[in-house]
DNA sequence: CGAAATCTGATTGTCTGACATATTGATAGA
DNA sequence: TCTATCAATATGTCAGACAATCAGATTTCG
């Protein structure tokens, strides 16, 4: 019910002041900070305690550090909030499945969403995503770059910031399983097809047929990946014979 | 296309190291690290640049500090993560519009895919929030915390991790704004009515009402968020006259 | 007068060493 | 066996110092 007082860190409470500060809407954005030593002064600690809380601020996305200009309250952008997420674990294959399902939840709805609001700005960033992967198929690189990018415009065109950036963020996560499913065989063909016939969907504002496809494009992942760990296990188990 | 190498702090370096190991499987859950000092030594650097290291790390939930007992790595916990995440803003109605949208479809979703997964624990759990609200109502509190704890059930009942700390988060984000609807005369009554007819389509596994009955349950906050807007406006402009 | 080179000051990045404090585990006593 | 005291350990915090570097002022030269 309470919490501890004295045990409360320094640098957290430093944390805590100036976060609540800016909640109360006396520190506004891009603003700058006092530097590092006016602000122990300030706050009656020592420098080293205001870097932890500095640290710790920029690490969350709400401060940003110049190497020797000072400290600055970051413009609100919720990317960057949300991409100083990470999951630096294993992922572990039912961590995956979770990840999965909940891009695909996501993204179907995203879908529609963009049917009904995407412009014209939208729909050029797509188209040029489209044509990137068609670059990647005859130079043959992965084309990790346009698939994600598709994926990232058709979601700003949700015109949500909040729904972009957990999108965005699901979709980097995930980002090494995207590009083992791109490098089986004729993926990368047959994704630009999935990817064109959604980007017109949008185009025609068709939010039925454009949640089908965005169905039928992650069933196809989902095929993909349970036949590289068909395959997997296949050799690991010819290995052991 | 590059990074900067050298001007890369050591504190991040450290890490960037410890994430490394971490997803390399080198370090595992719950695992003990070595002291500072000793941390300090193997790296080479300063106590304080571990120190800065360690902080970040602890504000990612990816370790845990003990007062004087060492950093251990955390068990994974997605909610730990995400709950890192924090929205230290004012919240703008544009802002609040986009996390109200990407809360409806979420759990819209959620509570479909409840009618399939949950379980008899979880309708316990779910059902104990119910009583819970009612005492509310009867001692005259805001009701936040059952109502905060009906949707969290709900999520954890779909048993994707995901999803549930995505959602979680962003409830506890609205978590003022809720306590303003609740508090609107008579809604917590209806609230609960509504928390109630849910909660009997998810133990029926009717997942088509029970997304219908998610949708009114979100429109019905809607209509009391305009209400009130509108109630805020009127007094400011009488307050003008 | 304008542009390029230089210099200087401000600020972060880093280190060292020290002390305070609280928790843990061991040890001694009832 | 349980309790109480004590010491060791690790974190929390501080002070002070120096290096590195970027920005802006200053100077110099064409």
């Amino acid at each position: 019910m309470f919490q501890n007082i004295k045990s409360m860190r320094v640098s957290d409470q430093i944390v805590n002041q100036i976060q609540s500060q800016i909640v109360e809407g006396r520190l506004t954005e891009r603003q700058k900070l006092p530097n590092e030593t006016e602000l122990s002064q300030q706050f009656g600690v020592s420098r080293a305690s205001v870097r932890e809380a500095l640290m710790i601020l920029e690490s969350k996305g709400v401060v940003e550090r110049r190497k020797n200009g000072g400290t600055f309250l970051c413009k609100y952008c919720l990317e960057k909030i949300l991409s100083a997420i990470d999951f630096p674990r294993k992922l572990d294959s039912e961590m995956f499945d979770d990840l999965y399902e909940a891009r695909e939840i996501l993204e179907i709805k995203v879908g529609e969403l963009a049917c009904q609001r995407a412009d014209v700005l939208d729909l050029m960033k797509m188209e040029k995503t489209l044509t990137m992967m068609q670059e990647s198929i005859d130079r043959g690189d992965s084309g990790i770059k346009a698939d994600i990018l598709f994926h990232q415009c058709m979601a700003m065109a949700t015109k949500n910031q909040i729904i972009a950036g957990i999108v965005r963020s699901l979709g980097t996560t995930m980002k090494d399983m995207r590009i083992q499913t791109l490098a089986y065989p004729g993926r990368l063909v047959q994704c630009l097809k999935e990817h064109r016939a959604i980007y017109n969907a949008i185009k025609e504002k068709d939010s039925r047929k454009c949640a089908e496809l965005l169905r039928q494009h992650f069933s196809a992942v989902a095929q993909i990946r349970t036949a590289l760990s068909n395959e997997g296990n296949g050799r690991s188990r010819a290995a052991n014979e």
